[in-house]
DNA sequence: ACACTAACCTGCAAGC
DNA sequence: TGCTTGCAGGTTAGTG
């Protein structure tokens, strides 16, 4: 599910709630996520206060006093504020409980996602790339990472080590928007239309971030409620369905794994 | 170094 | 109706 623009809808949802406060219950219902939720959570979170919540590429990150929990929200995640107990729901796995009252619950169905305490910089954020929204992002450094490669342009922007934050759906957007076949390879993409890959990428991160994220069929934000992007995708989805440019059917190909939708016409 | 894939897991929709 | 198949927002680990 997640791409950036929902991990960051979650964590604005849960900033002002959590940071300062105390936790005062954990409850693991289920460990086995897409690694094993660090042993001994429970001991290691209990009476802490969380000092800040902060995002790097998809990972929210809790700031303790002495380390920092890692959550990823994998495919199919969420994170709700609950503001009284009420009954776990299958694919509850894990509850924080605050000093406030407040509850964090986490949902994950699929379980690709991660609940991981470190007190140390964590190998997994060691060889992420830039984040998109920052000003190091830009089309001049796609460009340059780009030269001589092979893959598709595609697969080089949903690599989290070039740029992070950009999976399936935001990726089909902005390579329609910027009028680029996601199959043609990164090395034969030119600086002119890196610059406007980078600039439609950062644009519809941003627009969806306004709309509370894209929700396919999982994705809730803190309150429980959907985003409304879906409404404004405009290839992922709707394959065989008319462009909205010039209304020739759309087409779909699998490029890594992942289905790729985009116009024949209005992408080269 | 790079490119590609299988795998992790559950739910759902489509096809037979 | 029920069974099988394939696909879904991500990412790592392993292959060549």
């Amino acid at each position: 599910m997640p791409e950036l623009p929902e991990v960051e809808t979650t964590r604005r949802g849960i900033e002002a709630r959590v940071t300062g406060s105390r936790i005062t219950g954990v409850e693991i219902r289920q460990q086995n996520l897409r690694w094993p939720v660090t042993p001994g959570l429970e001991n290691i979170l209990h009476g802490q206060v969380i000092i800040g919540l902060s995002r790097r590429a998809k990972y929210l990150l809790f700031e303790l006093r002495n380390g920092v929990l890692l959550v990823h929200l994998g495919m199919s995640g969420s994170l709700r504020l609950l503001d009284e107990s009420e009954p776990f729901r299958k694919h509850d796995h894990i509850e924080l409980t605050f000093n406030s009252g407040w509850r964090l619950r986490y949902h994950d169905p699929r379980r690709f996602g991660a609940f991981l305490w470190t007190a140390q910089p964590h190998p997994l954020l060691a060889n992420l790339g830039v984040e998109p929204l920052q000003p190091e992002f830009s089309g001049d450094y796609l460009y340059q990472l780009s030269r001589r490669r092979k893959l598709a342009v595609k697969a080089f922007v949903m690599d989290q080590r070039i740029v992070v934050g950009v999976g399936n759906i935001y990726a089909s957007e902005a390579l329609f928007k910027s009028g680029i076949r996601p199959d043609r390879a990164a090395g034969r993409v030119s600086r002119e239309r890196y610059n406007r890959l980078a600039d439609n990428i950062r644009a519809v991160l941003l627009a969806a971030i306004e709309q509370g994220g894209t929700t396919l069929r999982d994705f809730v934000n803190s309150a429980g409620a959907p985003g409304y992007f879906q409404q404004t995708l405009e290839v992922y989805g709707r394959a065989g369905l008319p462009c909205k440019n010039c209304g020739r059917a759309l087409g779909e190909m699998r490029i890594g794994q992942r289905s790729s939708v985009y116009c024949a016409n209005c992408q080269r």
